[in-house]
DNA sequence: CTGGTTGCAAACAATTTGCAACCCA
DNA sequence: TGGGTTGCAAATTGTTTGCAACCAG
């Protein structure tokens, strides 16, 4: 996942990805503990730069490490202190992405409606939309979601998915990926 | 959609919708029936060109009119049907717009992450994209997911809130509207 | 010792499904 | 009359919460 054409606005991410030394040290800052779970899931998240399910992250993780719904409440003090974003892709199920340290790491992801796999976008295409609608509207701290949806190349033999516009429902339908929508 | 102020992207829906016999009578097409639920339901619809949860449909029925799983199965037969286009604003819960026939009603929303107060924004920016990421990434039927969140002018006295981002959670904290990131 | 953490069970909310009763074409 | 519809109850799934046991500083 790094080794796309230059200049292509489709690729994976390529920056320098935080320490978990570092993150561990924001961490100690204010009275929170560094346990071993939330260590474990910082790994994982740090080893996996996409957007992983509460649920993937915990199987990922070594076995017994913690529960699952210590993933949930690690994954939820990691998003307040800025250290993963959260993504949406519509089917229900809310994922986790590390985030990059130092530049924005705003940026969105092609996903594959039948095999569920996630291509990252770096270049963020909107962000000058955010001023203008901001200044159209009336509206301020104007911010976006924007996520692609398409078949990516090894999904392209099968019969078309009539809708690629459904937010629910696919949920259920899990191809062969794990995510999907 | 198409009838803006000049140069103005952001501004409510205006454009001619769907006349309820039209809809009803596409319905009649594959067999299914025109039940008064449904034709309740699409009427509701009809009046709120805005995105609505099923539960706020339900609500806005007539009371005794049906079950709220008929909603839930009446909303999903117009997405199949194409008559209503479902939008996800990242809390968890499904919305859905009554489709505006004719043109491509591809179009996106400015949500007020205070209020829940929905603003249409009629011209879709990002078209052009869909070609582009599809070349570069070698995906094919290449759609995207579009949605701005800020704090609307009503609502600019209150403190910050902290996120824009976060995606559930916030289906807690329903400020004053009914909607919400 | 003391407050932040965790596991486990239970609670919740959105959505879906099973099934028998229903009802229109 | 038969197949599409509906209501009601129950099941699913993702996520959150209550609470007592625990553990690190």
């Amino acid at each position: 996942m790094k080794d796309l054409a230059p200049s292509d606005p489709v690729h994976h991410h390529t920056a320098k990805r935080p320490r978990l030394s570092e993150l561990t040290e924001r961490l100690r800052g204010k009275d929170r503990r560094v346990t071993g779970p939330r260590a474990a899931i910082l790994s994982i998240l740090h080893e996996h730069p996409h957007p992983l399910t509460n649920r993937e992250i915990f199987e990922a993780l070594p076995p017994g490490v913690c529960d699952l719904v210590t993933v949930y409440r690690a994954v939820h003090l990691l998003e307040d202190m800025g250290l993963v974003t959260r993504y949406d892709f519509g089917d229900g199920v809310a994922r986790h992405e590390i985030a990059l340290e130092g530049h924005d790491n705003h940026h969105h992801h092609l996903v594959c409606t039948a095999c569920s796999r996630i291509v990252e976008i770096d270049q963020c295409l909107a962000t000058e939309w955010d001023a203008m609608i901001a200044r159209e509207s009336g509206f301020e701290r104007v911010t976006h979601k924007l996520e692609f949806f398409g078949r990516c190349p090894r999904c392209q033999e099968g019969p078309p998915s009539h809708d690629t516009t459904k937010t629910k429902g696919a949920a259920t339908a899990k191809p062969c990926g794990p995510i999907l929508e």
